[in-house]
DNA sequence: TTCAAAATGATAATCATTATCATTATTGCG
DNA sequence: CGCAATAATGATAATGATTATCATTTTGAA
C-alpha cells in the first residue's frame, strides 16, 4: 500500500470529490486556491503514484493527461470537440469484442483507449445554422 | 486539391512507400539520408497539410503523433508496449456499437480512436520465464 | 533521539510541436 | 515576358506539458 502523505491525500480528495476530468495544472492551482499549496512536481509525481495505486485513472489525450476518480465501473470516453466536454460510456460488448479482436492475433491486451471525437449533444444543437 | 510541392511529395512518397508509422522527426531524418532535405517545420506543416487533404492519416499517441498511408480500409491499432510495433485491426461491428452509443446520448461522432495496449505474440512469448 | 530512506519543491532540462520571420518559389495577370 | 502578390520553406525561437535534478524536509524504524 502506498503511503498517503498529506500532499497526495489533498489530490486524491480533490479528484474523489468531483466528476471532473483534472489535469496536473488544474489540480496545483485549485489546491493553492484551498489553501494547500502544493509544488508541481509533487503533483505530477502524486499523480503517478496515486494512479500505479490504482486510487485514481487517467486518460491521456494529444496534449495532456486528465485524472479522473477510479471508483466507478470501466467506461471510455466522448470528448466535445467544442466545449471540450467530457462524457463517458461504457459498453461490454464492445469491450469483449475488442479482447476477441486481439486474441485472433495473439496480442497480449493490458490496456485500451477508445475515445470518440464530435459533438455533445448542447453543442450540436448551437451549431445549427 | 492541395498544392504537391516537392517537400509535400517526398513526405507523401516516403510514407506511401512503407507500412511504417512514421513521425515527424523520422521522415526528416529518412528524407535527409535519402538526399532530401528537409526543414523540421516544413515536416510538420506538410504532414498537417497532407492529412487534412486525406492522404496520409494519423494517429495520436500519448507523447508523438505518428503517419501513415491513407489507401487502406478504415482500422485501429494495437500497440506492443515491449517492443513498439503497431498492428492493426478492423471490426465493423465495434465501430457500429460505437456509433449507436454516441447516438443515444445524442453526440455526434466526427472522429474516433480506438488503441489497445499490450504484448504483441512475438513478445509474449519472449516473456515466458 | 538518530539515521536512512522517501517525499517535497524550486527550478532546470527535455521533447514534441508551433510561431516567427526573413528568404525563396510559384502563380497569375497585364 | 516580367513583375507583384501569395504561398511555401527553413532556421530558429517560443511554448507547454512533463520529467530530472538536487537541496531540503519529513517520516519511520531501530
Amino acid at each position: 500500500m502506498i503511503k498517503l502523505t498529506a500532499q497526495r491525500q489533498a489530490i486524491l480528495d480533490m479528484i474523489n470529490a468531483s466528476d471532473r476530468h483534472w489535469d496536473a495544472d488544474e489540480l496545483a492551482r485549485s489546491l493553492s486556491d484551498n489553501g494547500q499549496p502544493i509544488g508541481i512536481a509533487t503533483v505530477y509525481r502524486g499523480l503517478a503514484t496515486l494512479e500505479a495505486a490504482g486510487l485514481i485513472e487517467s486518460i491521456q489525450l494529444a496534449d495532456k493527461k486528465r485524472y479522473e476518480r477510479a471508483d466507478k465501473a470501466h467506461h471510455d470516453h466522448m470528448i466535445c470537440t467544442v466545449c471540450g466536454d467530457i462524457e463517458e460510456f461504457a459498453h461490454a460488448k464492445i469491450e469483449s469484442l475488442q479482447l476477441s479482436v486481439a486474441a485472433e492475433k495473439g496480442f497480449t491486451v493490458t490496456g485500451h483507449q477508445l475515445v470518440m471525437f464530435g459533438l455533445c449533444e448542447r453543442c450540436s444543437q448551437g451549431e445549427q445554422k
